[in-house]
RNA sequence: GGGCCUCUAGCUCAGUUGGUUAGAGCAACGGACUUUUAAUCCGUGGGUCGUCGGUUCGAUCCCGACGGGGCCUACCA
């Protein structure tokens, strides 16, 4: 693919693809006639205004009224005395352009002809009318070159390969209606979720990306270096810390919407950089957030598409109505397993089980081995969103124990259709201990583990100062948009990182 | 990171069991057409068959390396 075809003079006479040859040469005609690209064309109206208030009028009828409108020209059927284009604006509604003889004149009908190609922004203003076979059009007095378009666009009657679309998203959103419907249904999504906190008297707030130390979750981060305080940054990896820093302060319901980057494989369900939503909530615990993020999700479902039952894209239903399940992932993973397993379960016992349903791993803390096996007994079964409770304490460094059962900690996952949506914590608030989870962690780095944490003193210092008891969770905007649409993460993220 | 597959015109795809000139539809160019809507009809041009190297009389095709992409697998959300 040549990118790069448009740079200098020379490579004009040379190895340019004749189209755009072609089109380039139309570009230097429209300039000396006038502007191929005119700060602005008189537009009186929209494509779409003009569909709305001229419904269901018969074929063949002149209704008296004058508009001007813009539009991408993405059909054209050049005829000797008549011309007919489809103009497409943003929203992708479409409208028909005639161009006659005895309206526009023999020479802007030749222009026409010779400078006009698809894709090209054009205006046109005359009268609305619908044409005989019954198709609302403007019939041209005149038009104007709005923007001359240089490449060619795909044609219209095949799909673009899943690379291409990803690649040149731009043009994949001016011929595929669904690409621009995804791009709305995201924004509005958006806007639920941030109607949805404000009801719950929630500020929303933007915390440091670029970190000195990386924590909050387990994983690689990016680095980077500042050379104004020539130090060593990370992007972060989770708003974690900062957002608990936020209640410390006495902001006592928080939340942030923001990119989270993680230096981890890309797939079908995991991106680079990706959208995160955490928020905390002081005198609440991991139930309260748990009713949080049901009533998040089930109102984003609602404000976009009016039901709790979204159809994906495939033709399934994702049922994301009624009051979520809470099941245990002891019990639940006991019950799968036919073995009783609880947090007194010894390390070999579980290292044994493990190797009989074929997963082979090294890990120092039992708490690993009993996700994995939870994830290999239970998860592929869970469809309809369910919150899993009570995980092992060792791999939750940011949680409380629980009140009440020895061994495990107050934190929940939320799982839709199979795939972990959200994650919630009665947070630990108790600096001591946190500091001893913390130290834990760091020894687990230096033996040679690259995600754990680094000890965040600053962070200890708030919980020193006071942190409320507070419920938090952590939700993938991205994984959001897949549970509500059904589409891999690479369509849900407009621009997705591509090599 | 490991395994398998893939890359042909602006786009979507055929095809060549190694042979002279690599095809289609849409798009483009020339012509005809005042009611088309994937307009139609006649005619024309357009390709380093991902890149580099090897084998061969001859490579788009076989082999190797590199690059892009996909699927499975591992890690993470």
């Amino acid at each position: 693919m040549s990118d790069d075809l448009i740079q200098t003079e020379d490579a004009f006479e040379d190895d340019l693809p004749e189209q755009i040859a072609v089109r380039l040469a139309k570009r230097d005609r429209l300039n000396e006639m006038g502007d191929a690209y005119p700060v602005s064309v008189p537009v009186t109206t929209t494509i779409d205004a003009v569909r709305a208030e001229n419904p269901g009028l018969e074929a063949d009828v002149a209704t008296g009224k004058i508009v001007g409108i813009a539009g991408r020209i993405v059909f054209l059927r050049n005829t000797g005395k008549l011309c007919f284009a489809t103009l497409q604006a943003g929203s992708g509604e479409r409208i028909q352009a005639m161009l006659s003889l005895d309206k526009v004149g023999e020479e802007r009908l030749q222009d026409w002809k010779d400078l006009v190609d698809l894709g090209d922004h054009v205006f046109v203003s005359g009268e609305v009318i619908t044409s005989k076979r019954g198709e609302l059009s403007i019939l041209a007095d005149e038009w104007l070159m709005a923007a001359k378009t240089i490449r060619p666009l795909p044609n219209l009657h095949n799909d673009l390969g899943e690379e291409f679309r990803v690649r040149h998203r731009y043009i994949d959103l001016i011929v595929r209606d669904r690409a621009r419907e995804v791009v709305k249904i995201r924004s509005k999504v958006m806007q639920s979720l941030r109607r949805t906190f404000e009801e719950e008297a929630y500020l929303e707030v933007e915390t440091p990306m670029l970190q000195t130390i990386h924590g909050g979750a387990s994983a690689r981060p990016f680095k980077t270096h500042s050379n104004a305080f020539d130090t060593e940054l990370f992007l972060r990896i989770a708003p974690e810390l900062f957002l608990k820093r936020a209640v410390v302060g006495g902001i006592d319901r928080v939340f942030e919407i923001n990119r989270n980057f993680r230096n981890e494989g890309a797939d079908r369900t995991h991106s680079p950089e990706f959208a995160m939503l955490e928020a905390y909530q002081a005198y609440g615990d991991y139930n309260s957030i748990a009713d949080l993020t049901q009533k998040l999700i089930q109102n984003a479902a609602m404000d976009v598409f009016g039901t709790h039952q979204v159809v994906l894209e495939d033709g399934t239903v994702n049922d994301l109505g009624g009051n979520w399940p809470r099941i245990s992932m002891y019990e639940s993973l006991s019950e799968a397993a036919g073995v009783t397993i609880t947090p007194e379960t010894p390390i070999a016992e579980l290292k044994k089980l493990a190797s009989s349903v074929g997963i082979e791993i090294e890990h120092p803390l039992a708490g690993k081995y009993v996700e994995e096996l939870w994830e290999h007994f239970v998860k592929g079964d869970l469809v309809n969103p369910t919150f899993v409770i009570d995980f092992p304490v060792d791999t939750s460094p940011l949680t409380r124990d629980h009140r009440s059962k020895s061994g495990v900690v107050e934190k929940w996952d939320l799982y839709i259709r199979g795939y972990e949506q959200a994650t919630g914590y009665s947070e630990l608030v108790d600096p001591v201990v946190q500091r001893a989870r913390f130290v834990e962690q760091v020894t687990l780095a230096a033996a040679g583990d690259p995600e754990a944490m680094k000890l965040d003193e600053d962070f200890l210092k708030a919980l020193e100062f006071g942190m409320p008891p507070s419920g938090g969770m952590g939700m993938g905007i991205d994984r959001l948009l897949m549970s509500l649409t059904g589409l891999g993460i690479r369509e849900t993220i407009m621009f997705p990182l591509v090599k």
